[in-house]
DNA sequence: ATAGTAATTGTTACTTAATATTAATTATAA
DNA sequence: TTATAATTAATATTAAGTAACAATTACTAT
C-alpha cells in the first residue's frame, strides 16, 4: 500500500507534478476502495472524512490528473455520473466490467481477453489501438442464484 | 426507408405506444443521420428544422423510449454527453466503435467479433450476457496517413 | 534566510445536460 | 358526445462538472 503510493508519487514527479497532501488523501481513498467504482462526489465525501478542509474542485482536478497519467480510468456506466477506477499496476489496458441489470453490481475482469479481437481490428480496420472500454450488461451470478431459489 | 419506419411503428405499437408526428420526425432524423452519433441536443436541433414546434423534452422522451425498445442505443464516449445510435435491424447486440484520439472521429464496426470472448465470460464468470459495449480508442486510418505524410 | 516565481488549493459562481412539473392538447373508448 | 388516457410544449429545477480568482503553499535563486 505504502509502496504503491510511493510509486504513484514517482509517476507524478516524472510528469513534474507533486503529491500534495490533498492528492495523497485522494489517492488513499481510491486505494482503500479499489473494489468500488466511485464517482467524484463519492471520492469527495470519503476524502472529507479524513481531510475535511479539502475542496470539491481539488478532487475533480486530482481525478483528472490521475486519469491523464493513466493511474485511474474514467468510466461511465450510463447513469449520468463519471466513475473512477484504479488501473492495475503495470496494466497496459483498462480492465473490463460486468454490470448486472438486476442489482446494479459492477464486477471486474482483470484478464485481457481481447488480444485476438484487437489483432483483427488493427488489421482489418487499420486502426492503431491505444486503449479500450469493454462492458457486459447482463445478470450476475448472485442474481441468477436468486431467480433459481424462487422457481424451486 | 419508409418500410423501416413502418417496422419501427409496429415495434412501438406492439409495446402499446403510438408513432406520433413528433416521434416520427425524431426517428427520421436518426435514420437520415445514421452514420453520426448525435446527442439529444443535436437531434433536437435537426428535428426543429422540419418540425419547429417540437419541444426538447419530447425529443428526450422519444430517445428514452427508443432506447427502451432497443431501437437505438445510448452511448457515452467520455465527453459529458449521451449519444444515440440506431441499432442495425435485427441485431441482437450493439455494434462496436472506434474512437480516434487524434481527430475525434467515431467509426463503427458492425461485425460481432465478441462471440468467443462472451462464451468465456459466461462460463468463467457465470454471467448471463444480455448486451455489451465495446469501444476502442486509438488512431484511425486517416490520421495514421496524415502522420506518414509529415514524416516523409 | 529572503524575496520572487510558479504551482496548487478552496470558495464561489457558473454552465449545461438531463429531468420533473404542469397545464394544454390530442387520441382513444364508452 | 363525453370521459379517459396518452402525449406534448413550455418552463422550472436538479445536479455534474467547469471556470474564475484570490489565497496559500512550495520551490528557486540570490
Amino acid at each position: 500500500m505504502e509502496t504503491r503510493i510511493e510509486r504513484i508519487k514517482k509517476q507524478l514527479h516524472s510528469a513534474s507534478y507533486k503529491l500534495t497532501p490533498q492528492r495523497e488523501a485522494t489517492v488513499r481513498v481510491l486505494l482503500e476502495n479499489e473494489e468500488d467504482h466511485l464517482s467524484a462526489e463519492d471520492v469527495y465525501l470519503l476524502v472529507k472524512e479524513k481531510s475535511p478542509e479539502i475542496g470539491l474542485a481539488t478532487v475533480y482536478r486530482t481525478l483528472e490528473l490521475l486519469t491523464e497519467l493513466k493511474i485511474v480510468d474514467k468510466i461511465n456506466f450510463g447513469d449520468g455520473v463519471s466513475r473512477y477506477d484504479l488501473r492495475q499496476e503495470g496494466a497496459a489496458h483498462f480492465h473490463h466490467h460486468l454490470v448486472c441489470i438486476e442489482c446494479g453490481a459492477v464486477d471486474e475482469i482483470q484478464e485481457d481477453l481481447l488480444e485476438d479481437v484487437e489483432a483483427v481490428v488493427e488489421r482489418r480496420w487499420n486502426f492503431k489501438i491505444k486503449d479500450h472500454r469493454l462492458t457486459f450488461h447482463g445478470i450476475c451470478y448472485r442474481c441468477q442464484a436468486k431467480v433459481e431459489e424462487k422457481t424451486v
